[in-house]
DNA sequence: AAAACGGGGCT
DNA sequence: AGCCCAGTTTT
């Protein structure tokens, strides 16, 4: 009889496709601009910040920045600090108590295999402080590969934009989110299309009062359609 | 005072 | 899969 079987999700190619390429056009002129987002930045950069972004805005870790890498400027660095300097230093961003230790326990442990990231998942989550998120930052930032920054932002962006209902898990479990942000980055550019999510996630499709009425995705917005703009 | 912020870990 | 944890900023 050969009757196809209904697609695993209801998001549609066509609107993957158009989604993604909003995003292409909106950031390379709207996008926000971090040293770490800076041509030149090497990996150290990039995935210390990611430590430091953890449960933290942004541009609070863009203020930070500067004085941190004055201090630690690179693994080995942190590796040999004192571990209470290493928390005296982070201290200015929160969450200190947990950071500093997670962050010295990884640079050690990274240093101890030459600084040379896993490419394998499995292998990757054993590091202290490496869970599904550094992972895939890892993943995308050192080995190149299409993974999602999938943070809380990025959820309630893809949630809300393409009707994907919330589970009663945690965004790590949520296949449907997973599903859909995998087919976003599938066919390149995958650094510039998680940096635009997370932008538009930030600037506009806000947790409380979302702008959606400045949104540059609300055209094709589902959220926008059926709960903003018929109200 | 409560929610939000570019999550991790232990069970 | 569920629960706990963590500080500074924003609402």
């Amino acid at each position: 009889m050969n009757i196809s079987k209904p697609p695993d999700n209801s998001v549609s190619d066509r609107r993957i496709a158009l989604f993604r390429k909003k995003l292409l056009v909106w950031f390379p002129v709207n996008g926000r601009v971090f040293p770490w987002r800076v041509k030149g930045a090497g990996t150290y950069v990039l995935l210390v910040v990611e430590v430091l972004l953890q449960r933290t805005r942004a541009e609070t870790v863009a203020a930070f920045l500067p004085h941190f890498l004055q201090r630690y400027s690179g693994w080995s660095a942190i590796a040999s600090s004192n571990l209470d300097e290493l928390a005296a230093t982070l201290k200015p961003i929160g969450l200190w108590r947990r950071r500093s230790p997670a962050l010295q326990g990884l640079a050690q442990e990274l240093v101890a295999i030459g600084e040379k990231w896993p490419r394998r998942r499995d292998e990757l989550e054993k590091i202290t402080a490496v869970g599904q998120y550094l992972a895939n930052a890892t993943l995308l930032f050192i080995h190149g590969e299409p993974h999602p920054l999938m943070d809380s932002s990025m959820a309630r962006l893809l949630r809300r934009y393409f009707f994907i209902r919330p589970v009663k898990a945690d965004i790590r479990y949520d296949r449907a989110l997973h599903a859909a942000a995998y087919r976003i980055l599938a066919s390149g550019h995958a650094i510039e299309l998680n940096w635009a999510m997370l932008d538009i996630a930030a600037s506009y499709c806000k947790s409380r009062k979302p702008l959606c009425v400045n949104c540059p995705l609300r055209q094709s917005c589902m959220h926008y359609r059926y709960l903003v703009k018929l109200r």
